[in-house]
DNA sequence: ACACGACTCCTACATCGGTAGTAGAACTCC
DNA sequence: GGAGTTCTACTACCGATGTAGGAGTCGTGT
């Protein structure tokens, strides 16, 4: 649970609100409508819970909140990736990155990126050494 | 819910059964020991609770049950990856694995095998095309 | 002035996951 | 044949997550 861990709902309430920089519960009911229509006063129970455990936070503008991210999604990914990588396959990433390109369909593109990718890396190793 | 989405101690669990074919509650309680010291019964009712959810089975030899799993690992891998892939950047794997890449500290070695991954699924399209 | 709509806050409830205690069957060792 | 050991089965409890209803508050249109 350590914050940087977020379930299903949680993670999509906070990609409106990383998407957007801020959110009233109304916005964010409306952008989740299409996956997932939920009641308002759903998104409003989960956006508490979010800023009680720190997630988010919200500034009162006239009557209604407004809510913010206070955590980078960039930071999140990253943890949640690693973290799968330990639990699936003690942290081999290799053999995490061999099942995501088993299970999706990779295009030739992706391949093409992900090959610059690796040799940046590379990169990095070398001039940090 | 869909089978395929194990939670912590349940992949934990899994894991040893992948590891070693069958396995009864002292043997997986075992296996846990070192990294989570749990009651017997602890590891009992979780082996029940896949039992229930159709992640493993188990047959009876004298008064012990075996269990073995019911599903396979490559199975459970690949799902949860794309999962997390799907939940996380919308299934945009370039930027998973970029996330992989920063967080865990990828050894030279393993750069190396995923080019040669890369090269390979490359090939696949080629051949497939 | 008042009913209506929009909001927030609090409460509720089900399910799952993690953790474990207790009861009862059965085998083992004198 | 009773005492202790091992197992299974059942029950319990807590926190998190998903989901939502009701109460109360505060503007607004007529």
């Amino acid at each position: 649970m350590s914050k940087h861990r977020l379930a299903d709902l949680q993670l999509a309430i906070m990609h409106v609100l990383w998407d957007r920089g801020e959110a009233t519960v109304a916005d964010v009911q409306k952008a989740l409508e299409p996956d997932r229509p939920l009641a308002y006063t759903t998104v409003g129970t989960m956006l508490s819970r979010l800023e009680r455990g720190g997630q988010v936070a919200h500034r009162v503008e006239g009557r209604v909140n407004v809510y913010r991210a206070k955590m980078q999604q960039e930071k999140v990914s990253r943890t949640m990736v690693s973290d799968l990588a330990q639990r699936l396959c003690a942290g081999d990433i290799t053999q995490l990155v061999c099942h995501l390109l088993d299970e999706c369909e990779v295009s030739r593109a992706e391949l093409t990126s992900l090959k610059k990718l690796i040799r940046q890396k590379e990169q990095e190793l070398n001039d940090g050494k």
